[in-house]
RNA sequence: GACUCCGUAGCUCAGCUGGAUAGAGCACCCGCCUUCUAAGCGGGCGGUCGCAGGUUCGAGUCCUGCCGGGGUCGCCA
């Protein structure tokens, strides 16, 4: 049980002993460490439902759990707070059990859900940019959160390989090499193994296919037509299309690889491409799909809608279909094959209204219950300027070059600091390799989730103050004075012994651990557990910084605070590791 | 125009169902390596919480209006 909730049992009976509502108990961790180190604030809403005086309220909850043995200070303050200390054999004894855990104190789910997390969503032919940054990193985060409290995740990248992209690659490519067999009518297979492009083929033809049907109405209608084609099953399109998505898939698996996000499906829209036909059949036999100037598309609009929400198209009118009907039919096909608790979208807050179109489609369809699906959105990158984010030249950033610029500069810095000394080469590149990865993933998911995001290059490779790199960095010396003290034969870990102040604020904040990831999972934030990280990270460097132990002289201080830098330093590692950030061994 | 997210220290941001003296990090100034990694630790400077009303014992937080910015608004994804 999470120490927060021990404390709200024992002050929630309290209240009930006085005639209250015992969830007025609630306990959490003080606003005035200065004062005490939980507080309850209980009395002053009591007070204002029964019209009582608060401090009245409060002395008669503080004087009931006065006798609490495992409370050093139990008082009444302004208005109406319940502020509770606890003893330092109380934190002692919560430490051991937090030691003796071996996920160190992390909350579990009591429910436990399986569900199907929507992130990534690449392109193919597209380079990864900056832009598919944050699902990428919040994504894999969330993942590796729900599994740590005990859910079943299947994380789905679900590939973007359906859309009028693939028409306008398609019509890109016959105008450089028209002779190819794939658009020659006549011929219906087989055609080559070979592909006839290279991922730099694609991803050079993209941009210029792109830019041409913006500047051209007759390309896009072109685009369009052939996307129509190959969703209706033009077998040359086919084959050529099933090149594009090998060529492009082992590109962006390499790039997703070096971000540290893996994938369990990597399943595409055109995947569900089967499903659509007879989804749609069926919708429109119910009436739920219907005929709409040319398309069939179902409304979702309500009555006390503040804002007009325009009808899901299931099929355009050219008889082509749209990412929505995509989506649509991968909720039928989630259904059909794990059946999950909730399906999870970690994608880009601009969808917001899309997701919210399909999410009700799916639910007047019957398909799935929409208050099982959820749109986890993110922030929307902006440059420092508050303009989406651009290069010097103008140009997107890939992925690529973030990353390796941040590597760089992880490298030079490791240089500089002479930490690098006595690394090998291989060594030196992994160190740079994860602790520029950490800077990238921390900057990121320290920020709320939901909040816009200023995508800051300078802040990316700043390794002092709130950073991953900060983060690794209290790992490395918790690894690296336990070697010592093993050198030195300065005993094993110990009893706790809680004797500094900085050695109780230590023991405190292991004990958040619970509670910041309670509060992670169920709200779907990782700041939670970045900020409890950071806090950790910055209560360990504290203690280290107060409290010598190799070669602290007393048998039982030394050994305690072994126990203590053991167990902050295994507690790290698994927030790490939840985060998508593993520290290097040594820095 | 409608809807939506937002406006907190010089900069980037926290602030949980309204509660005590609004917090971090960066930047700037001062101090700390003959002792376990100074990418660290301690101290200082810095805020009319966009503006104006309202609800409340109590508002950065809730309500209304206004100002300023981002985003979305049927056959792109």
């Amino acid at each position: 049980m999470l120490l927060t909730e021990e404390l709200s049992g024992l002050v929630g009976r309290a209240f009930a002993a006085e005639g209250y509502d015992a969830a007025l108990g609630a306990v959490r961790v003080s606003d005035r460490p200065d004062l005490a180190q939980f507080q309850c604030n209980g009395a002053l809403a009591a007070a204002k439902a029964a019209k009582a005086n608060p401090r009245a309220v409060g002395e008669k909850i503080a004087a009931r759990l006065k006798d609490e043995s495992m409370f050093s200070e139990v008082s009444l303050a302004g208005p109406g707070f319940i502020n509770l200390t606890l003893t330092d054999d109380a934190l002692a004894s919560r430490i051991a059990a937090l030691a003796a855990d071996h996920r160190l104190g992390g909350w579990t789910a009591t429910a436990p859900e399986t569900v199907v997390l929507d992130y990534g969503g690449p392109n193919v032919a597209k380079p990864l940019h900056v832009g598919h940054l944050r699902s990428a990193i919040i994504g894999e985060c969330l993942k590796r959160l729900f599994r740590f409290v005990g859910w079943t995740v299947y994380g789905d990248i679900h590939l973007g390989d359906w859309g009028l992209p693939m028409g306008q690659l398609i019509t890109e490519l016959k105008r450089e090499q028209p002779s190819l067999p794939y658009f020659d009518e006549a011929i219906s297979g087989p055609y080559p193994d070979a592909s006839p492009v290279t991922l730099e083929d694609l991803e050079r033809l993209y941009p210029q296919a792109s830019a041409a049907c913006k500047a051209d109405e007759a390309r896009a209608a072109e685009a369009r037509q052939a996307t129509a084609e190959l969703q209706a099953g033009r077998p040359g399109y086919r084959a050529l299309w099933k090149h594009f998505i090998s060529v492009s898939r082992a590109g962006i698996e390499r790039e997703y690889d070096d971000l540290g996000a893996t994938f369990d499906w990597w399943k595409g829209e055109a995947d569900v491409d089967p499903l659509i036909a007879p989804m749609v059949d069926k919708l429109r036999a119910k009436g739920v799909a219907v005929e709409d100037k040319g398309a069939v598309v179902i409304r979702v609009a309500r009555d006390d809608d503040k804002k007009e929400y325009p009808p899901l198209i299931l099929y355009k009118s050219d008889g082509g279909v749209m990412y929505g009907t995509t989506d649509l039919a991968t909720i039928v096909d989630r259904v059909e094959s794990v059946n999950p608790d909730r399906m999870l979208y970690v994608v880009d807050g601009r969808q917001r209204d899309h997701f919210e179109q399909v999410f009700r489609a799916s639910d007047i369809a019957g398909i799935y219950p929409k208050d099982r699906l959820e749109h986890l959105w993110f922030g929307t990158m902006n440059g420092k300027d508050g303009k989406p984010f651009k290069t010097r030249a103008g140009g997107v950033l890939k992925l690529r070059d973030l990353i390796d610029m941040v590597e760089e500069r992880a490298a030079e810095r490791l240089k500089e600091s002479g930490f690098a000394e006595g690394y090998g080469d291989d060594e030196a590149a992994e160190v740079a390799h994860r602790v520029g990865l950490a800077a990238l993933k921390f900057a990121d998911l320290s920020n709320p989730r939901t909040s816009d995001y200023i995508f800051d290059i300078d802040r990316f490779v700043a390794f002092e103050g709130k950073t991953g790199p900060y983060l690794h960095y209290a790992s490395v010396r918790v690894r690296s004075v336990l070697k010592k003290a093993e050198a030195a034969d300065a005993g094993a870990p110990g009893p706790i012994l809680i004797t500094e102040k900085e050695e109780r604020d230590l023991a405190l904040t292991l004990l958040q651990f619970g509670e910041a990831t309670k509060d992670a999972v169920e709200k779907r934030l990782p700041h939670y557990l970045c900020e409890h990280a950071f806090t950790l990270a910055q209560a360990f460097s504290k203690f280290y910084a107060a409290c010598r132990m190799v070669d602290e002289k007393d048998d039982a201080i030394r050994t305690s605070r072994l126990s203590l830098a053991t167990a902050a330093g295994r507690q790290l590692d698994v927030i790490l590791d939840v985060l998508g950030m593993p520290a290097p061994e040594q820095m």
